[in-house]
DNA sequence: GAAAAATCCTTGACGTATCAAAGATTGATA
DNA sequence: TATCAATCTTTGATACGTCAAGGATTTTTC
């Protein structure tokens, strides 16, 4: 995503550059948790026992990934996994003691990260930048007719 | 980066959003070349001969990975790898005849899908936008000591 | 009610990013 | 010039994400 030759393509490539810069960021100060670990213990701290499907649908990550997030957190004692009584096929997950006061700790401190990103910002700008993200989004999935060949 | 409790919050969470919008989207159209890969060649598409350090930073990804994705490239008969004359550390990158005009190809049709991102944009949203991430990047940048203890 | 389809979770294969350590070569220093 | 430090590349370990296939359990449908 770095070199192109239109105006906008630069555009485009310093949004990117700037998640790159966020997310190297934000690593540094979460404990050695993920930013997806951190999404889906946030997920729990919202609503205290969901699927393990909800999670992965409101996390926006794989299956598989989601499976695999959860298993070490369980094992690490961050959460607990029960097969629900009503349908033997989903696996309920819920914040165990520990992970309850470790998640909002966390939460805590990225939320302050997150107040800092945007330092300077008046409201006005903020809710300029938030419409021409929903309108980027908006041209990305009606896009896909574009797609090559 | 999904739940945050504020307005700042959710709105670079919809940044984070939308940058993996446009990540998936574009992957769509590069006849399985990744972003990387892409970079790479297009950076040897500007400068016809530089050294894989050279590479690396423009590109910004780490050592490793471009040793890899190079090697990959080159047995696939993309680019061309010699060690410099003037010393012998440096391995000098250049594109083969098929790499040329392959990436000169697919560079244009990102060109054309970056385009599409920021159809409706005027000249002046754009450079609003673009000011924004830049100090969005620079309270990113100035922020490290701010990380946890 | 039994076969087929759908749903949820798991596992395996694979691509890519990072960091850390190690090789090879060059440059600096004493 | 012999040694030590710096530089460039590579390799190994590890983390995370995707897709595809498989197991177990509903739900549908006939």
């Amino acid at each position: 995503m770095s070199i192109s030759c239109t105006e906008k393509g630069r555009l485009i490539y310093a949004l990117v550059s700037v998640n790159k810069t966020i997310a190297q960021k934000f690593d540094l100060c979460t404990d050695g948790f993920s930013q997806t670990r951190m999404d889906l213990l946030a997920q729990l701290e919202v609503d205290t026992t969901i699927s393990q499907k909800e999670l992965q649908q409101r996390v926006n990550v794989d299956n598989a990934a989601v499976t695999r997030h959860l298993k070490h957190l369980e094992t690490n004692g961050m959460i607990e996994r029960v097969r629900s009584a009503t349908d033997n096929r989903v696996i309920l997950v819920s914040l165990t003691q520990e992970g309850a006061t470790r998640i909002a700790r966390l939460r805590e401190q990225k939320d302050e990260f997150l107040e800092q990103l945007l330092e300077g910002f008046t409201a006005d700008e903020q809710h300029q930048l938030a419409q021409m993200m929903q309108r980027i989004e908006t041209n990305a999935l009606t896009l896909p007719k574009t797609t090559v060949n």
